[in-house]
DNA sequence: GTGGCTGCAAATCATTTGCATATAC
DNA sequence: GTATATGCAAATGATTTGCAGCCAC
């Protein structure tokens, strides 16, 4: 069950506690960008004694080591996503849903404007999802 | 002057306040991306009886117009920007100075993973800007 | 003249900090 | 056994809200 999460962690040199394998089991089977409050909430119906401070804490050892990653896409928090590939960030501005967008960058792991070295890129694109188009059509045809 | 900024007022139907002016005039001089802070601070040295609300208020009227656009790239704050061309930004991890980037996204107006629609593309590169690989540099060889 | 704007104070929300206890290794 | 992690409560910092008076049009 959590084996591939501990061996994760062992790779990574990083203490295996109960509340970092819950965080990455969760997030390995959420991939809807959750922020903090969710993951907490999430948990703490199977974990009572959680706190918000230990999910904060954890996910920021996990994003040292490159493990997991942040997005600010929303503006007013931080969302987490277990890092795959490279790859970018859609929000739709209607429904709200961050979705995967598996467009390549050609810049990553270079140099940028005469020489500013690269160590990370995050594409964020905004507007309407497919979904939320095709409610709208919907709607105007019927009403 | 301000006619510049009257002007531009004008042309998106929003009216003429004196707040609005100096907040223009601010991000047209210095595009260092500021927060609300500094832009808030600067401008209370010569009109004392700013407040932040109207920083606040302004910059979201001047945001739904397009005439300036909001960065996240910062992570706890958002940073301002007067719309320029599309155009990227780069965070230095060590200086934290944010720069423009002038890479074309090929992904502007357009769709992604076969039907969302894009209004808006922000791309973020974080890494070492070259003058503080320069530092670096010049301290190895010298130390 | 009036609707929209300004500015103040208080509220809210995400995140951080300090510290005592508990636990992985 | 010890360094590190957890969990609680309080603090901080950015942003939002409610509201009274003011000003652009």
């Amino acid at each position: 069950m959590y084996e591939k999460y501990v061996k994760l962690l062992k790779d990574h040199a990083i203490k295996v506690t109960s509340p970092r394998l819950e965080i990455l089991k969760f997030l390995d089977e959420h991939h809807t960008h959750p922020n903090v409050e969710e993951i907490y909430s999430s948990l703490k119906k199977k974990h009572p004694s959680l706190s918000r401070t230990t999910v904060y804490n954890s996910l920021e050892i996990l994003k040292k080591n490159r493990i997991v990653q942040s997005i600010t896409i929303s503006g007013s928090e931080l969302r987490y996503d277990i890092q795959g590939g490279l790859h970018h960030h859609f929000l739709c501005n209607r429904c709200g849903a961050i979705l995967d967008i598996s467009i390549a960058c050609p810049n990553m792991d270079r140099t940028v404007e005469g020489g500013h070295r690269v160590d990370e890129v995050q594409g964020y694109f905004k507007g309407i999802c497919k979904n939320c188009q095709k409610k709208e059509k919907g709607w105007r045809t019927n009403g």
